[in-house]
DNA sequence: TAAAGACATTTTTTCGAAAATTTTTATGTT
DNA sequence: AACATAAAAATTTTCGAAAAAATGTCTTTA
């Protein structure tokens, strides 16, 4: 990851360990102490912990009074809840965003699209995903698509969760099978929203991440020992 | 504030903190200096800092790289979005409580009112209502109503929502007056949940809030220049 | 063998000060 | 007087170490 020049340390440590989190390089269960992770990240303790209590308020750590940090481990009630919140939420506010949204939010959301549509594309060219470069596309695509509802407590309360249910994907399937199925959902979502069909839209989304939660925990459950930490 | 034992000075500076942000002792739009916070709360740099960070992630403050924290201003738009998202969760929050909560929760609503209604009677009879353990105990009174539903995420959205929206009741309404229409707002509200009808206990909840809403959004128009910071 | 206590080790929390950066004030020039 | 520049002051960020607490080990006792 490259920082642009000024920015904290603080804030290098965060945006690096919330990284390492999602990716399950740092696995879920894991306890985090100050000094291995001043090891890891060359970084003295107070930026450090600076980046562990904001992750723990978003739900990337967990925190126990004078007993550190830990990653949170993975479970099927908790990924339910991540999934059923993100379903309240995520619908109503994409048919909030195509009820209100301006016509600048929708080049937006075209042009998100089209930047994670050039990901797929070269995988199905080169055969090699470039999964990182999808991961971060894929992500901006869903907050644009949440952002148009013009609501920055919604665009939070999203990113949290989409956060959070991400790091089960990513953690779960090192090989990246479902694609397919998600680019239909990503098509439909966007020729809705370009037609400002909001009900159909948000049901749309819906559907989406339906699918993946099925996905989740299917693979959740089979690897349940192995990962869960 | 008493704090149990054993508790770090960090938590004791994030509660405290807190609860003058919320009662506007530290007013909108004030810039909070180390400096002047070590003074006033008697505490180092160190938890000072935590508490700060810990403040900003759930709205309560807000920060600038490099340029310190302060407390946000109380706007128009801001309260209508906490409203908007409010009126999203907290309703759908209640039905599901009331379609899966245990009676062990229907039990919890019960004793929540109760101590609630304690405080307004006892206002009633003496004339004088307590106004910072109403808070606390009508504070929880919402929060319990939301457990019900068991998602943890649900539970703190909303918290986050309550807290944010709650300041600008406290800081701009010294004196007590709606609370009587409140009162009645609460009371349906535990009736229906008690007799288990979902839809019309979600109903109430966003009536409640809508009535909150109307309440806030004129004296902030009233104010407007006085209290924004 | 199990439980309890004392000691050593590791880890978290907190402090005080140094380093880096921003903001304010003062100074000089057009 | 307006503007830029430099110096000073204030503030935030970061470090390194001390203090406090939790964890682990070893011994003693029943």
């Amino acid at each position: 990851m490259e920082f642009a020049e000024g920015v904290t340390l603080a804030e290098k440590a965060y945006e690096t360990i919330r990284r390492d989190i999602l990716w399950g390089v740092l696995s879920p269960g894991m306890q985090l102490t100050g000094e291995s992770l001043k090891a890891r990240y060359k970084i003295g303790p107070t930026p450090i912990r600076e980046a562990l209590i904001r992750l723990t308020e978003i739900g990337l750590l967990q925190t126990e009074e004078r007993r550190g940090f830990r990653v949170p481990s993975l479970s099927y009630p908790d990924i339910n809840d991540i999934i059923a919140q993100r379903q309240l939420i995520e619908p109503e506010a994409v048919r909030k965003a195509v009820l209100n949204g301006s016509d600048e939010w929708e080049g937006h959301v075209l042009s998100a699209y089209h930047r994670m549509f050039r990901v797929e594309q070269a995988a199905e060219n080169s055969g090699v995903l470039e999964w990182e470069l999808w991961e971060e596309r894929h992500t901006d695509f869903h907050a644009v698509l949440i952002e148009g509802a013009g609501s920055p407590r919604l665009t939070r309360f999203h990113r949290i969760l989409y956060d959070q249910g991400n790091r089960y994907r990513r953690v779960l399937q090192p090989l990246v099978t479902q694609i397919d199925e998600a680019k239909n959902d990503h098509k439909k979502i966007v020729d809705l929203v370009m037609a400002r069909k909001a009900d159909e839209a948000a049901e749309a989304v819906d559907e989406h991440i339906s699918r993946l939660s099925i996905f989740v925990k299917n693979r959740l459950q089979a690897d349940v020992k192995e990962v869960v930490g």
